[in-house]
DNA sequence: CGAATTATCGACCAATCCATTCGAAATTTG
DNA sequence: CAAATTTCGAATGGATTGGTCGATAATTCG
């Protein structure tokens, strides 16, 4: 019926539900097995590990969000309107993201680098993408930024500040309510009158 | 600075949170501890055991899902806004509640009829709501019901039937878009004209 | 103060859980 | 049919976790 790349992902699919909802150590073999219908011992055919099944979800989480993000920038045309779809999107994702840290940062995390890896890949990604916005914002006169590499820097490290609270779950935050809140912190000294 | 009763609330209050996340296998007794930045040992000082907590969670859960529906209720006039407002509040409440079912049907459940005692008193106190409702809607020439008694008890099948996709969670159902055309299958033949 | 009471905790235990292995059976392929 | 692919039940061993207990800390109160 379908070959054993095709159930691959199938498995994929199946276990980032469950891993974004449960985390990693909270989620169990047996669920994701049971999810797809298969025996536990079944899907060592396909993955050596739990980890390794957790990276390749986590990837995947990865690639997803870098799609969602270029398709909010391409979809308007303003500087400014990028920057909020940008916002937008990552904080509505990070928020579901926070939820694979949540369970990571438990204990014995030294298996975890590799997420580390790719933080720091999407960084620089990230930084690309802020720097083209910035540059392009101040060439269209939009934007007070002498230097675009370093108002990206600045944002970037804004953003991740506006993580924390999200990923330390003190409260639910409303992304949709906050965002012009947020937008306007990010925009001081940069939006031009 | 509070004494031992408070405390047992605030016990409550916590493990709420994990356990409507989680379910009750998922929650360990080292969250509800930590979260309340005491020790696993203490908090058998002031409960007896896990069980005894989740049953006061439920309790809690059912009796603020009461108020709600309540005060939903109250808050309208006309009968079907009273329906309206209802069967909003009940699948959205419900929405939640079956994360902890989830977590009971596992197995080993034999320790969990109190969760039934609780469900059965509630259907009651809620025949009684709709049917109050019918009548009322019937009395002002809304409704064309003949027996009210009748028509809730067909009502509250419906919703029942309707709890089934959400406790088995195929697929998040939105209950704000759902919502008139779930009414339209309630209204089906008592709405009059 | 000092003793009684209240509250917290670390260390420990037994039961269960759970990731993983393995060999055998089932199923598909050719 | 035989070979290759796929599924699974049973077993295991190490980790997890609900719960106990006795030892202290902290608080109360005469």
């Amino acid at each position: 019926m379908i070959n054993k790349e095709e159930f691959r992902k199938k498995i994929i699919e199946s276990a980032r539900e469950i891993f974004s909802r449960y985390g990693f150590k909270k989620t169990t073999m047996d669920e994701i097995a049971s999810s797809l219908k298969i025996g536990k011992s079944s899907i060592y055919y396909y993955y050596e590990s739990k980890v390794e099944i957790f990276e390749a979800v986590v990837l995947h989480e990865a690639n997803i969000l870098r799609n969602e993000l270029t398709t909010a920038i391409k979809s308007v045309e303003s500087p400014t309107d990028k920057m909020r779809n940008y916002v937008f999107v990552r904080m509505k994702a990070f928020e579901k993201l926070s939820n694979y840290y949540n369970a990571i940062f438990d204990k014995s995390l030294s298996h975890f680098d590799f997420i580390e890896t790719i933080r720091v890949k999407y960084d620089r990604e990230e930084m690309a993408i802020l720097r083209l916005i910035f540059y392009d914002g101040a060439r269209k006169n939009v934007f007070n930024v002498a230097n675009s590499e370093y108002t990206a820097m600045a944002v970037q490290t804004t953003l991740k500040g506006l993580e924390v609270p999200l990923f330390w779950k003190k409260k639910e935050v409303n992304i949709e309510e906050r965002l012009d809140a947020i937008l306007d912190v990010l925009f001081n000294g940069i939006l031009k009158k």
